[in-house]
DNA sequence: CTGTTAGCGCATTCAA
DNA sequence: TTGAATGCGCTAACAG
């Protein structure tokens, strides 16, 4: 029995593994190890003829059994809510690619339709390094006592955990920014649209609104409290409509929502921003081809995502953790509708 | 040395592995095994342990060691270009969601900024079961020579390729029904904006419009070739601002194309539809917010990713490639652009 | 420069 | 109902 070859391999090229690329190449399975890694160091024709029997074998190495022999697995997830709009497509591109060129593949998870988040979200953790996650909603605490400390994790956007990494676009200054350009236009019954419970982002950005009032010692009006869905612009649009809700300018959390209001009060004959001024947030495409452009605030998402990766990245080789939340800049642009002259 | 434990394991909860929880719970590691998969049979109260250790401990299992021992690694590859625009995304989420109902988590890789793709699948190959790669240009190709047949593929929305799944949305019927419509308003001069040769989607698309005129017995102009990119849109209408180009009808690639050129030539004082109509492809957001609305195809690109996650499944599970490609039906969305009355 | 060997952590027979 | 033993395919000392 002593010494004979545990592994028979089949000639069959699917299956191919280590051993038979040995046999084949006639070295063992370290020097095939070897060249496959390019460490160490190969016999410029020992490696041909390995790198040849790769070849002809076509062999596929099984990530597995590597993950399990280095101890890493060489990915890093990725929790999203979902992937509507070019928010998260934004982070999502910003976050492969940065892992990509660290060497690390990305495991997505949608949180959208699971029944069972936390569930989910250890098995995640059983298949990856390092955990990205963003911030809407409850999801972060969620995944954070899912993992229980167990694997390092970022926070995107969200609320920062004792102890856990985030990173995040500035909100509340720009926020201010805005709203007090709409101010100087004369605005005077500004309306905030949007959940500030619904997301740390919104209310920072609901924070801003009100700190804006309160440099001018106005008093700012409670928010209207919707979920930044398309489909509820147009309820707002109806309650203003109907007179139900008064306002000359309205802040809305994201461009989605000011879109389809703006878009619907338009249709009711209503002139913006003549009648009543809009401004968004996240300076998504449609904010650019709509009659007035919309005014809003563009933030750099993409960075968000490459930061995230880098801080995983960095985390999984042994680095530790920077707590004071990292803070990208945002930059208000100004359209037509806020009231400003369109050119 | 004979049968020494040869996992000493730490306390340190980080890194408990099934031999800590067993030993915690004063059970053996097969035990463990047993509970966590819900596999054999266990009394209640010895299961209740190693729940309990396993709390305890906050034991994460090590994917990679299941996925060796099972031969597994119960991950789904899905290979695409970009994520810009809601194409890309909405495939995700289907393929996502599925993928998860399914019990596969999914590896994205995006193509985009690879140097070396084929590299890249090969490296993604090493850690899924199968992969579902994005027809456009020369990804698939690339994808399935790197993968030799060493996995199951499906192609999403490409050329098929001998012995390779596809599954896609119907492209060439849309595109003729959607030309002839506009001929039907008169229009003669149209003109394919958009380059046939760049996706096989397109090319399909284009054959619909050539169709189309045949059916009149037309003779339809040579396709104006751009990348559909929303950059290119100014300088394709810039062309026909300068009479570079003529036409009374602009059938496009897509909708970002579309909605350029449109808003383009609008800024400059041209009439859409009146002096020209313009009629994209993928009925984005933005085309029912522009005035007049964009008339389009709607495609169910979430299904198609649904469809891509269940045909990897199956495949994984033993079954048979189906060869004959799915194609799923789109729909023509008629607004405003292409001379239809404006309600 | 190359081969031997010992795990990595888990699932899974096979006995008991 | 449980435990002991084996191997999944690969990396990384350690020898030679």
């Amino acid at each position: 029995m002593a010494t004979a070859r545990k592994h028979p391999d089949g000639a069959a090229s699917a299956g191919a593994t280590i051993y038979s690329v040995a046999e084949r190449a006639g070295v063992s399975i370290a020097t095939v190890s070897r060249v496959l890694q390019g460490a160490g160091t190969v016999s410029t024709t020992t490696a041909q003829k390995v790198l040849d029997a790769v070849d002809q074998l076509n062999y596929v190495p099984l990530g597995a059994a590597r993950s399990l022999a280095v101890r890493h697995h060489e990915a890093h997830g990725l929790v999203l809510p979902e992937l509507t709009g070019p928010y998260y497509s934004e982070l999502l591109m910003g976050f492969e690619s940065r892992a990509a060129e660290l060497g690390q593949s990305v495991t997505l998870m949608l949180a959208d339709g699971k029944a069972d988040l936390a569930r989910a979200v250890r098995q995640l953790a059983t298949r990856v390094d390092a955990i990205a996650v963003l911030g809407s909603a409850a999801m972060p605490p969620a995944v954070a006592r899912a993992l229980h400390g167990q694997k390092p994790v970022v926070i995107i956007a969200g609320t920062p955990q004792e102890g856990i990494e985030s990173v995040r676009a500035e909100n509340a200054h720009s926020a201010e920014q805005l709203t007090e350009h709409v101010l100087a236009h004369g605005r005077t019954r500004l309306l905030f649209v949007g959940d500030p419970e619904g997301a740390p982002d919104i209310a920072e950005r609901h924070a801003g609104f009100v700190n804006a009032h309160r440099a001018r010692r106005l008093e700012p009006a409670a928010p209207v409290r919707v979920p930044f869905r398309e489909g509820e612009g147009a309820a707002v649009a109806e309650r203003i409509l109907a007179g139900e809700i008064e306002a000359d300018a309205l802040v809305c959390a994201n461009d989605e929502l000011a879109l389809a209001i703006m878009s619907h009060l338009q249709d009711a004959g209503r002139d913006v921003p003549g009648e009543i001024a809009v401004v968004g947030w996240d300076d998504v495409m449609t904010s650019r081809y709509v009659r007035p452009g919309l005014t809003t605030v563009r933030q750099p998402v993409r960075e968000l995502g490459v930061l995230a990766a880098e801080r995983l990245h960095q985390r999984v080789a042994g680095g530790q953790p920077r707590l004071e939340p990292q803070i990208l800049p945002t930059e208000v642009v100004i359209r037509g509708s806020c009231g400003c002259p369109t050119r």
